[in-house]
DNA sequence: GTCTATATCCAGATAGAC
DNA sequence: GTCTATCTGGATATAGAC
């Protein structure tokens, strides 16, 4: 009996698991309003009535995907923070990683541009909209203070840190959507070119 | 007889102005396929229908836009190319432009916005991808072009000339983005903060 | 849990009157 | 040139069978 159950709760959480997935791709790809609940279902070989019996909407599907992309973002910021890592070396290590991060990992890169479409759009639901106006400013928060601090100590150059927390992440953002355009081709550049925007030579 | 002709044609032109400025502005915003056509209409004050009078389509439209935001570009870059200016000149001055275009000027924030929107996504017009695919090679090769003769000269760092071009376009293209998220409250940082990834101190 | 209808709705596009 | 119908198609979402 509980096998049962546990088997179909199993089954229940990779389908979800799969819609996501793939939900993620198609609105990475073509935008929410552009890809239809037809596009998961046949890329998923499922009835697209199925769809409905796990989500209520497209528009449910992306805010979900919405939330765990600032999860994931946020999680990583406050981890970044708490490193026992001089500023420069925190700096240089998360361009590394988001470059590391596009190039290899898709549901990386989309999951940015996800969030790049979404603040972009104003054709997104609207409790999509109020976690992004909730939560887009930490990571530049986190950015600017850990370059605050790289310029107390001298190792950060001394333009504003909100100017420079504000260029880290629109370049990263940038990269991400030129991935997105590119796929696989795409190499990502030398981490110290972005890095010279901000240290003291 | 030709009074009328002309009166005639000049509103037609107007009109099309009207129709392709305010339908720039929803496909910056939202998109093309979440902009519909009585977006629009009802912006101009126009009946729906009237738009088919002028265009076969919001596809022709948007297609049309896509095309004069490349024409806008390559001019610019072509004419970059051509001014008696040493490379670092070049790049600092077209980097300045950039930034007070995308500060002050709406729309080219939004054409910018459009070629990004367009190249990242799969859901737009085949005319359209073909445009893209034609075009947005040649102002990321004006820019290698610039940079690769900075570095015969010295004044520039010798990173990889594709890679540089690459992260200067991408930058501005981010920047591009999130002027469309916060519209009037963006300011522009520092262009020093970009052109220090290109200049040899 | 999954599928096959089916109902509903909305946006794109057309036709014809003024 | 412009408007008011109207047609049409496609996509969302639901209902009911297996």
């Amino acid at each position: 009996m509980a096998r049962n159950k546990d088997m179909n709760q199993k089954i229940k959480d990779e389908r979800r698991e799969q819609i996501l997935s793939k939900a993620l791709m198609f609105y990475a790809k073509k935008g929410l309003s552009a890809t239809k609940i037809t596009d998961i279902a046949s890329a998923l070989s499922i009835s697209q009535g199925l769809i409905y019996h796990y989500y209520r909407s497209k528009e449910e599907i992306f805010t979900e995907l919405i939330g765990t992309a600032f999860e994931r973002m946020n999680e990583a910021c406050r981890w970044l923070e708490s490193q026992p890592m001089t500023a420069k070396e925190k700096i240089a290590f998360a361009i590394q990683e988001l470059l590391k991060l596009l190039e290899k990992d898709e549901d990386a890169a989309r999951y940015h541009l996800l969030i790049a479409q979404a603040a972009a759009s104003e054709a997104i639901p609207g409790e999509a909209k109020a976690i992004i106006e909730k939560e887009n400013t930490f990571s530049y928060e986190v950015i600017a203070r850990i370059i605050t601090d790289g310029q107390k100590d001298g190792s950060f150059k001394n333009y504003d840190a909100k100017e420079l927390a504000l260029v880290f992440w629109t370049s990263i953002n940038g990269l991400a959507i030129y991935k997105a355009v590119h796929g696989e081709k795409f190499k990502a550049p030398d981490a110290a070119i972005l890095t010279s925007m901000f240290f003291q030579e």
